[in-house]
DNA sequence: ACATTAAGTGATT
DNA sequence: AATCACTTAATGT
């Protein structure tokens, strides 16, 4: 069941060996939209594989002030764990299921055991570090030099890609949210949006004509 | 019909 | 861009 899961997924990434040594130490788990699967302050004792769905890496401020980071997709695992995961420390970033999805889960011993037995698997989590060190600066830039309407806007069409549908299922609230802001400014510069016909709103849904 | 929740808006800082 | 203070609209019971 696993060794078929990550044929389909893995199969170009790691080797055979690899391949099989994941199918008996992992774990397979389904989750369903919007369960939590790291919280920060959380230390876990597994890694999660993304084999289909998407995950949604937040930060959060001792204050409560959320902001999302980026999003994880198949094949991307969540590099921050494997730091945290060898020496033990704590998670920084919260992961929640931002749809359906399915995962397994190595269990962190068997981390170092692959490091220096397959060369796929140091790759693997090299590349891992390269992307997700992109997506920060990427996160970075956003923050630093978008103003609240052009972050609105990267943040509609970022989710159109992970979501794969142009049609949004959320509220200004939960966009708020997301963005550290206030609902009300995310409504008014919806509206704005919508007037420059790149959107279209409903309620509780959002449709993207422009990305 | 009523209550609840989402979204729209003017005014103020 | 944030907050307040409503208003209006949609939806659930």
């Amino acid at each position: 069941m696993i060794r078929e899961k990550l044929e389909e997924y893995y199969s170009v990434v790691f080797e055979k060996d690899l391949l099989d040594e994941i199918a008996q130490a992992g774990t397979y788990k389904k989750v369903k939209e919007n369960e939590l699967l790291l919280d920060i302050g959380d230390k876990f004792h597994q890694i999660p594989l993304i084999l289909t769905g998407a995950i949604k890496i937040s930060r959060e401020t001792k204050k409560g002030d959320e902001i999302v980071l980026y999003f994880l997709e198949r094949g991307d695992t969540c590099t921050i764990t494997f730091g945290s995961g060898l020496n033990s420390s704590k998670s920084k970033v919260r992961g929640v299921a931002e749809k359906d999805s399915e995962l397994i889960f190595i269990p962190v011993e068997k981390l170092e055991d692959w490091m220096v037995k397959y060369k796929s698997w140091r790759n693997f989590v090299i590349d891992s570090y390269d992307i997700r060190l992109g997506e920060m600066l990427e996160a970075i830039d956003t923050l630093a030099f978008l103003k609240m309407d052009q972050r609105l806007f990267k943040y509609l069409t970022d989710k159109v890609q992970i979501m794969r549908s142009t049609s949004l299922n959320t509220t200004h609230q939960e966009i708020a949210v997301d963005l550290n802001t206030s609902r009300v400014v995310v409504s008014r510069l919806l509206k704005q949006l919508e007037n420059e016909g790149k959107i279209k709103l409903y309620r509780n849904k959002i449709e993207v004509l422009d990305f």
